[in-house]
DNA sequence: GTACGGCCCTGTTAGC
DNA sequence: TGCTAACAGGGCCGTA
């Protein structure tokens, strides 16, 4: 379940590999999460960034040879979200009959870059570059983790716009972009939080806020955290699942004060918490 | 604005 | 051994 660090690995990796190639050939599965794809033809890739868990790749059109016009053409970006078990990588010789292969770009050396996604969780869209109107989470989107405007001020009163619970409003992207449900319920344990107090003061939003960022940035250094499908782009497997304390661990002594963890359904996702360092 | 349920998806695992 | 049900969950939508 790629998250930001994840998604980061695999932009890392890609970066350098993509930017300035051109997109000869495309094809995509029939689903309309993966058919704007093909919108990407007789386009160059330009930028290969990221806001949250969604990787944002700048394409250009190439400039038409019968063209005599100087106008400069308008930027796009395709958006893809690897939802659960969505993978990107580049392949020399893919078999496009793969079963779970969902889209597909043929580069102008050859390569090609494939997007499987076994559970159909993901997704991809052409944009107007900066345009999300059309994909509320991100439109709404919080700032980068570690955006230096985005201060434990910031960060308090982008909470205190809702009084869902806290993990919810986390889930939700609008205070900080890139926490997912591992990260989460992490930074929540490190900060020593319950995850579903509804409103939290400057001092502890503050705790929370170095919380998620030293979260986020171990995974990154770990290169991401594979529990079952993640890998990144070149197939390797991350490490920081071996540096999980909440999540996954329900019914397993608390790392900081041995209490059994706990578990329990919070938006339909499972959220561990130890019941003594994380009292409400 | 919020809570909640349901949908999309399929491999894995537990239980019988 | 083989079958069935439960489970994993990000984003989005409809309803109350």
């Amino acid at each position: 379940m790629p998250e930001m660090p994840e998604v980061e690995t695999i932009r890392r990796q890609l970066v350098d590999q993509l930017v300035g190639a051109t997109i000869l050939e495309a094809g995509s599965h029939p689903s309309a999460k993966f058919v704007p794809a093909v919108e990407a033809i007789d386009m160059r890739i330009e930028r290969l960034g990221r806001r949250g868990k969604f990787l944002l790749v700048e394409v250009v059109p190439t400039p038409d040879p019968h063209s005599d016009s100087d106008d400069r053409p308008s930027a796009s970006e395709l958006v893809i979200h690897l939802g659960m078990t969505g993978k990107l990588s580049l392949d020399p010789d893919p078999d496009l009959n793969d079963p779970y292969l969902r889209a597909w770009w043929r580069l102008d050396d050859g390569r090609i870059l494939r997007f499987d996604d076994v559970r159909r969780f993901g997704r991809i869209r052409l944009v107007a570059r900066g345009d999300y109107s059309s994909i509320p989470t991100l439109a709404n989107a919080g700032p980068e983790p570690f955006d230096p405007e985005l201060t434990a001020e910031v960060f308090w009163q982008r909470l205190k716009t809702s009084r869902r619970k806290l993990k919810t409003q986390l889930l939700s992207q609008r205070p900080v972009a890139g926490v997912g449900n591992i990260y989460a319920d992490e930074a929540l344990w490190l900060a020593e939080i319950n995850p579903k107090i509804t409103r939290l003061g400057l001092v502890r939003a503050e705790r929370l806020l170095d919380a998620i960022r030293i979260v986020l940035e171990q995974g990154v250094n770990n290169g991401g955290t594979t529990l079952r499908d993640y890998r990144d782009a070149e197939g390797g497997i991350g490490a920081n699942q071996l540096q999980l304390a909440a999540y996954g661990r329900s019914g397993e002594p608390c790392l900081r004060c041995n209490s059994v963890l706990r578990s329990a359904m919070l938006d339909a996702r499972t959220t561990v918490w130890c019941p003594r360092c994380q009292e409400r």
